[in-house]
DNA sequence: CGCCTTTGACCTGCGC
DNA sequence: GCGCAGGTCAAAGGCG
């Protein structure tokens, strides 16, 4: 149902990684710079100078250019005529002094020309001879140019490559970390399936315990039983998933549901969707957690369920600025419903994900009262199917999200939840009014609000997509979370280039990637607003944080689901095997 | 003709 | 118990 509203979420696919001809990664910098320039200024941005690197990388005009226009005298005739023509001819040059010397004539800043400069000689011997002692004196003095704008290049290149080295480091240790947590979650729910909560509360690590005695309480990968005890004592909890409503006891043996069965095959999935997904909650969920306890086996489908279950219920609100009646994030959506809420005289609408049958995903749409140019969009759920890059992105903030939320610390008897690593790692420059945290509404909230604060340096290029072949096994996330972290906390929240604190998020998880990957956006140096002390503390307090790991693992899993189907996530939300459980019971 | 949106009715939870 | 508000359903109509 996308119909390519103003606001798209939705990062482009550029490759980025597949740079073959480059591996250095300054190379694949330069690419994904390059990328930059052309997502955003379209196909004639090449032509001008647009992009220039930190620092001293420019060979754009700013340094040079008028002289050494002027200077290669020979080449201008050529270069007038290839401007007269298309550009593009130019640029397709190999001769690297003719290239250098065209593009900067041309205005173009490509910040990185490392070939070779090497002799010129065969590029003029075009037959002008009249004065050849004269132009090679130039050619030589252009050398010299470019030999000096090499070095500087290669300083900074060198000193990219120890910020790369730095965020490389940090990302092998968060995963180093991640993997440890993992494989000790495997192992719990391997041995200790049956176990209740406190049991799987002591198997935890001294080291999750000790942060447990700082964080809190509700981590995310134990939810299972917890939550079941969550569900159970807490009415308010519950709120409006019909656990507690006549139809959900009666689910599949329902004579009005039978009867209500549509003709149409659509709208029967439809209602097997919303079987699954709105009443798969905490009914299902509870007599799952029965099952496992005489079934050791449903353990962990339990745990997922419960896990999905739970992730149903936290929302994750995006305000964003857009005249568009609704915001692109790549999911089809099909609307069910619109009301006018109370104290908006803008009506909410009501979609419901339709990229597979049973997706428990809904959204709803309204615009702010205050400011119609405000769109506050509302997730709540999962996604059950694979997701295409474009829709990944929101999908693994809104997981990452609600994932965080509910892995947050309830500190007070108000239900006020405190700012948890979530807004530590959006808002680590200490902006407090970007994201906000609440469980005090009938549904844990967070609340991402793209409308404040845009700097507009920030932000400008959609995030990466990468489609990364997972492999089976939970221990090689490594080359997995890398790309998706980005995804995980940033990629929603590209679009509108206004978010600079998940921009952070978005550094940390892409520059972390250098291990596997070729760094793709490490341009930090560029942002003022971004030092290296606070990228090292933001990292630092992320690999610290066992909540991260959780809420990692859940986006991941997302992920996972969205991407390999067939791939068994550790402690996914893949409503698969929610609905085999849930028809199961 | 199928899919989608619209929109009034209905259901449910909550507060008084 | 009643009313209100949020959320959902489903018939009707529109659109491609």
């Amino acid at each position: 149902m996308d119909k390519g509203w103003g606001l798209t979420l939705a990062s482009d696919p550029v490759s980025v990684f597949s740079s073959s001809t480059n591996n250095s990664p300054v190379g694949s910098f330069v690419k994904i710079k390059r990328d930059f320039i052309t997502d955003h200024n379209m196909a004639d941005s090449r032509s001008k100078n647009m992009f220039q690197f930190p620092g001293c990388l420019s060979a754009g005009q700013d340094e040079q250019p008028p002289s050494a226009a002027q200077e290669v005298d020979f080449f201008k005739e050529k270069i007038i005529n290839d401007d007269s023509k298309t550009t593009s001819v130019t640029v397709k040059k190999e001769n690297p002094i003719a290239e250098a010397a065209t593009r900067t004539s041309l205005g173009v800043n490509t910040g990185l020309h490392l070939a070779n400069t090497r002799s010129d000689q065969s590029t003029v011997d075009d037959g002008v001879s009249s004065d050849v002692d004269d132009k090679r004196s130039k050619n030589n003095e252009k050398l010299a140019q470019l030999q000096v704008e090499l070095q500087k290049m290669n300083t900074e290149n060198r000193r990219l490559k120890d910020m790369l080295g730095q965020v490389t480091s940090n990302y092998s240790a968060l995963q180093m970390h991640f993997v440890a947590l993992m494989q000790q979650h495997q192992q719990q729910n391997h041995g200790k399936e049956s176990n209740t909560e406190q049991e799987n509360v002591e198997g935890k690590s001294s080291e999750e315990k000790r942060h447990e005695d700082v964080v809190v309480p509700r981590q995310f990968m134990d939810l299972g039983p917890s939550a079941e005890t969550d569900e159970l004592s807490n009415s308010s909890s519950d709120e409006r998933t019909p656990s507690g409503t006549p139809q959900n006891h009666v689910e599949d043996a329902s004579p009005k549901n039978n009867a209500k069965l549509p003709h149409d095959q659509e709208k029967s999935t439809f209602r097997d969707g919303k079987r699954i997904g709105r009443e798969e909650s905490p009914e299902s969920e509870s007599q799952t957690w029965k099952a496992q306890k005489l079934d050791p086996s449903a353990g962990r489908a339990a745990i997922e369920q419960s896990t999905d279950a739970t992730m149903r219920k936290a929302r994750v609100s995006v305000r964003a600025r857009s005249e568009a009646p609704m915001i692109t994030d790549g999911c089809q959506w099909r609307k069910y419903g619109q009301k006018m809420a109370k104290g908006n005289p803008c009506p909410r609408a009501y979609y419901r994900c339709t990229m597979a049958v049973g997706c428990p995903v809904r959204k709803q749409v309204q615009r702010c009262a205050e400011d119609r140019t405000i769109l506050i969009t509302t997730y709540e759920g999962n996604h059950n199917h694979p997701l295409p890059p474009a829709a990944m992105a929101m999908a693994s903030t809104t997981a990452a999200a609600a994932s965080m939320l509910l892995s947050g610390s309830m500190s007070s008897a108000d239900g006020i939840m405190n700012p948890n690593l979530l807004a530590r790692a959006i808002l680590p420059g200490g902006s407090s009014n970007m994201a906000t945290i609440s469980a005090s509404a009938p549904f844990p909230t967070v609340t991402l609000d793209l409308t404040q604060n845009p700097n507009p340096l920030q932000l400008q290029r959609p995030p990466p997509q990468f489609q990364v072949p997972f492999p089976g096994q939970p221990q090689n996330f490594g080359p997995v979370t890398a790309p998706q972290l980005p995804q995980v906390f940033g990629q929603a929240l590209y679009n509108q280039s206004k978010f600079s604190g998940l921009q952070l998020s978005q550094e940390i998880g892409t520059s972390q990637l250098g291990h596997h990957a070729q760094p793709h956006l490490l341009h930090s140096g560029q942002q003022p607003s971004l030092s290296h002390d606070t990228l090292s503390a933001a990292t630092a307090a992320i690999t610290a944080d066992p909540n991260f790991t959780a809420a990692l693992a859940a986006a991941i899993s997302s992920i996972i689901g969205g991407a390999n189907s067939n791939t068994t996530a550790t402690n996914n939300n893949n409503s698969n095997a929610t609905n085999n459980t849930s028809h199961r019971n």
